[in-house]
DNA sequence: AACTATTTATAAGA
DNA sequence: TTCTTATAAATAGTT
């Protein structure tokens, strides 16, 4: 809705997740509240995240005569068609229970089991599905890899900064030492010079990483 | 909020009172959806309009398990009486339900969504068994083809033997009506051959299934 | 938690 | 009711 809007389906990171059930949940319970005062409305809202937390707003003082007021409505439209309170006990369990059955069996299909019922249509539908999600693992693959080797760079960037500073400092203490070398007399004049072209190839290993 | 915010009360004329909740209901309702889908989130709302009609939306295809839930997490909060006839009943579905919430959570990840908190190896286990899923899924399209050409060839062979015995059947007539002729004189001489070309194409053209 | 650039929601009018 | 439109409100991405 914002700064690109957004798809509506589930948000896969979990930080942006909690950041926008946060705003949202309060936004949501604000229009709740103004929709109820403006227009003289009985409203209920329950919010449970997805960590299970309870969210609730209700237009009356008591949230438990609001729900009851449902279930009577409810009931009401139940008596007609007469379904009874059985329902309830076995309709629901059995859902469930289907869903896993059904889960299980699309599972099964994406790894490649239990194909036998297949026809040629649906198994074409399969085989689209697990190339486009071969495609997001390899996507997610190639961005871990990417983020691992900012990682590196950035580590390597420091440790250039890093180097340059102790070269620096080398330099400067060579120089000194030179002049003081100087004021004593030659005999260590072979010393600095080797010392010196040691600095220069540690300088150019260092630049290595800047054209890889 | 618009064109002149309005204040927030209760507002007095009844026809744009009526026009407001039209409005604001289903932006609610569209709100609720959004945040139950983009943020994976439980809700359940009311509403009840000045005139008393319902209103509701919820996330599950089923309110009443929400409500249960909603009422559930309500009384745990004075858990003292309630240890003893409702767990038996409430113990169950919460596993069944966590065992759908499992098997969602893998699918998702079959179906390369989902994969933000998926470590590496992680992605690389699901990407072995989506390539594994792949090869079976093509293993058994290549088995529907060799099925289906295995059938069409049964076919084509049952055609051909028809068409054999069609042609012998044909070839016969033709001798005995040339041997008839024969026998009547020398006027359809010209005839016979004529006759005898045609079969020959006929032939031909019969035969054109084998090298298809 | 605060800040915007945008998208949404919506009050009023047609 | 539905559509339009000007403007308020909400909010996604960023800091």
């Amino acid at each position: 809705m914002v700064r690109g809007k957004i798809e509506m389906k589930r948000i896969e990171n979990a930080t942006s997740r909690q950041v926008t059930f946060s705003k949202r949940r309060s936004g949501l319970l604000k229009k709740a509240h103004e929709l109820s005062v403006l227009c003289d409305a009985q409203i209920a809202l329950i919010i449970f995240s997805q960590s299970g937390r309870l969210f609730e707003y209700s237009s009356t003082s008591d949230m438990d005569q609001l729900l009851e007021r449902y279930r009577q409505y409810v009931a009401d439209d139940g008596r007609i068609n007469n379904i009874g309170e059985f329902q309830q006990l076995e309709f629901d369990p059995p859902s469930l229970a289907k869903k896993i059955e059904l889960l299980e069996l699309s599972q099964r299909k994406l790894m490649g089991q239990g194909l036998s019922s297949c026809s040629f249509d649906e198994l074409v539908g399969i085989e689209n599905q697990l190339v486009s999600s071969l495609q997001n693992i390899r996507l997610k693959k190639a961005q871990l890899y990417r983020e691992h080797i900012e990682q590196l760079q950035n580590k390597e960037k420091d440790l250039l900064l890093e180097n340059a500073k102790l070269t620096e400092m080398c330099v400067q203490r060579k120089k000194s030492e030179e002049q003081w070398g100087k004021q004593r007399g030659a005999t260590l004049s072979p010393s600095p010079s080797n010392q010196s072209s040691v600095l220069v190839e540690t300088e150019l290993f260092i630049g290595l990483p800047e054209w890889r």
